[in-house]
DNA sequence: GTCTATAAATCGATAGAC
DNA sequence: GTCTATCGATTTATAGAC
């Protein structure tokens, strides 16, 4: 009874308790945030979790396993972004930060992302970055954008990015971690601008 | 024969084999800037040093007092940038980032240097920038520099650099990884001269 | 599915011989 | 000064009962 009809992709719950799986990964993803990747033990997690540890590897396999699994972001960035695309380039930096910020500042998904900034400076997993945010996330922007040479420019763009994020959101550096979202945007926004669209060496 | 006199400050060789202990910190300072603080072992230390690990303990106690001592750059880092805060503070930004660039481009230093940069990216020390980086080497600019509101805009200096450093020494991502050292000042000068005396929100 | 029990390896740190 | 030996605690991971 109600049972679905043969059309569309397959939806609805996977086999096992999905509250606990995702239990577990959200355990992870808070433990892998909050002490790095070596400093997280299967353990802990399965505590926090409320479950026992064999239950981890059940579900997830080894430690590293559980590691990627804790990085898929629950949005997917590229939809996020899309907003930060769409308009004239001459604000396209204000917009790019806009829809940064929205991301990082959302509790739901700031520990994701907190892990995967973690997960970069992990040596066991810096490949994060090069493979992964850098040529999916970064690179898709400044080319829909229709900027010059954006292979150029949008690695610029990302290394303020990436140390803004670091400062605010990780290190909780002040008097970043604390200044208004709008504020940050007006202060960073000439310096995106011109990576994006202004005149370079 | 030919002992020292006893005139000045005790200077020469301490006791114990200064071989043996300069090779364990720069063991030490290889593994903690591969592996990061946890995924680094005393034992691994050791053997990479070719000693026995009861001998790391001998000469730097705790694995933590490794850690510091590790940490412990081979250069003042104030003397280094002394260079930036003389001169004129219109060309600050262009000083600031010679000198800096200078020491990471140091084969000598720049595993030292990587060392702190992942040592504060571990949640397990982490204090290394709120409490050393932050404090002592950054935020003294600003003042000797005599700009405006330094507490507020050094950091808005670290986020961009940090960021730049990130990507160019760490992660070495291209094209910044093999940008030639004059065109990055060319770069990121007008940002880090506008964080410094620019107008802000 | 979930847990107990435990294997097997590795860790930091100490004591003590030479 | 340097190393052998080892303790005690933790870790990942597996085997198997319920």
């Amino acid at each position: 009874m109600a049972e679905r009809a043969s059309s569309g992709p397959p939806r609805g719950r996977r086999r096992g308790s999905p509250d606990t799986r995702s239990a577990i990964l959200a355990a992870a993803r808070s433990s892998f945030a909050e002490h790095g990747f070596a400093g997280t033990t299967i353990r802990a997690v399965a505590a926090s979790a409320g479950v026992d540890a064999a239950l981890v590897h059940h579900y997830f396999g080894t430690k590293d396993e559980l590691f990627l699994a804790a990085l898929e972001l629950p949005v997917d960035p590229r939809k996020l972004i899309a907003p930060a695309v769409a308009g004239p380039v001459e604000q396209a930096a204000e917009r790019f930060l806009g829809v940064f910020l929205t991301a990082w500042d959302d509790p739901d998904i700031r520990p994701s992302l907190v892990a995967v900034a973690r997960g970069i400076m992990d040596p066991a997993a810096n490949r994060l970055l090069s493979e992964g945010v850098l040529p999916v996330v970064i690179e898709p922007i400044g080319v829909a954008l229709g900027i010059d040479r954006p292979a150029e420019r949008m690695p610029l763009v990302a290394s303020q990015v990436i140390g803004l994020i670091l400062m605010r959101y990780v290190l909780v550096v002040e008097p970043l971690a604390s200044m208004p979202r709008d504020r940050v945007i007006a202060t960073y926004a000439p310096t995106i601008q011109r990576y994006l669209t202004g005149d370079l060496p």
